[in-house]
DNA sequence: CCTAATGATTAGTG
DNA sequence: CACTAATCATTAGG
């Protein structure tokens, strides 16, 4: 027993090349490179004795104790002594451990940051920030449809969680710094009474702004979330669709069945098509598509459209020279079916 | 509501 | 890469 209160004792204040004078007479240390000064006996005495006032003083009631904090706190020897305490602490490493500084700047956090920047929500400002957006539509989507009249709802709605974002990013911010320098200042504050270092100080900070910094990747996933989903909610032509102007299918109705025994536009055709129609080229392709599947699944549920776009006679295809007689009568008479049986494309 | 029409997307093919 | 065929998701209309 009596041992171990010993050892706690030594545990609590053994500091190497502090010696103590709390145990029991008998056990005055000598250390052996203490340099054989006269004097060295009182001040280690004195040491000793400040020492075991702090170590006593949480035993003591309150207003004692305030008492005895401050005439430590106005002893001649109490600078010396915090720096000394510093210097041990960060040798014995008691507050460190965790700073495993330059943390691998976090792959998610990068990834996060990168989006930001090519959505446009991070990056510099208006100008910049929507072209950056409609130059990672086009890269990303494949397609951009250049109709401006949803993509501005698209801009606004970018731009207002851009607005939201970086309000959010600069609350963050001060009240990081607000933290900080509170901390700071309390550190400070304390440090009169307490020994602590610059380095401790400035490793709080740090782990004050790693804390901030998690928090700030949160809101950054959010954005980024919330970017998703306008995204998909609006540059998804799939689900904002519109269907063409009936003047641009009109366009598109005339040359399918004025071309209809080869209904394949080259891409010549396609791009003026598409710029008749304001419609992208892809778009051109995707009505042909659709239209010649459809046509050929079900003939007869054309034919009516048929005889009213056929009025205007086919060009020059690739070789049907037939219907050089088809004078463009009345609608009424077409009640013979025109007949497309020569397209080599159905099969 | 339901259904047909319609533009876009996808898998598969040559 | 262009195309077909099937399918999805939205729009228009009864």
């Amino acid at each position: 027993m009596d041992e171990q209160g010993r050892l706690m004792q030594a545990r609590g204040v053994g500091i190497p090349g502090l010696p103590i004078h709390g145990g029991p007479q008998t056990l005055t240390p000598h250390p052996m490179h203490e340099p054989p000064t006269d004097n060295g006996e009182p001040r280690k005495q004195d040491i000793g004795d400040i020492l075991q006032q702090i170590m006593t003083i949480t035993d003591q009631s309150l207003d004692e104790a305030q008492a005895k904090k401050h005439a430590l706190n106005c002893h001649r020897m109490k600078p010396a002594l915090f720096s000394v305490l510093c210097e041990i602490k960060e040798k014995t490493g008691l507050s460190i451990r965790n700073s495993q500084e330059e943390e691998p700047v976090d792959p998610q956090l990068m990834r996060l940051d990168n989006m930001l920047l090519a959505e446009g929500v991070a990056g510099p400002e208006k100008g910049g920030g929507s072209a950056a957006a409609a130059a990672a539509a086009a890269a990303s989507g494949g397609v951009s449809p250049d109709n401006s009249i949803e993509h501005s709802d698209y801009r606004n709605k970018l731009s207002q969680i851009r607005q939201i974002y970086h309000a959010e990013l600069e609350k963050y911010e001060q009240a990081c710094n607000e933290f900080t320098t509170h901390v700071m200042n309390l550190l400070r504050e304390q440090s009169r009474t307490r020994p602590i270092s610059p380095k401790e100080i400035e490793r709080m900070v740090g782990i004050i702004h790693r804390k901030f910094s998690s928090i700030q990747m949160q809101l950054k996933q959010s954005t980024c979330e919330a970017v998703m989903i306008l995204r998909s909610r609006f540059l998804d032509a799939r689900r904002k669709r519109r269907n063409f102007s009936k003047q641009a299918t009109e366009v598109l109705n005339e040359y399918f069945y004025s071309h209809l025994s080869n209904p394949y536009p080259s891409e010549e055709a396609k791009e003026e098509l598409a710029k008749k129609c304001s419609i992208t080229v892809s778009q051109v392709s995707n009505w042909f598509g659709n239209k010649r599947i459809r046509y050929k699944k079900n003939i007869g549920k054309f034919q009516e459209e048929a005889n009213i776009y056929a009025v205007k006679t086919a060009v020059s295809v690739t070789q049907g020279g037939h219907s050089g007689a088809n004078s463009p009568t009345t609608p009424t008479s077409a009640g013979g079916v025109l007949a497309p049986h020569d397209g080599p494309w159905l099969q």
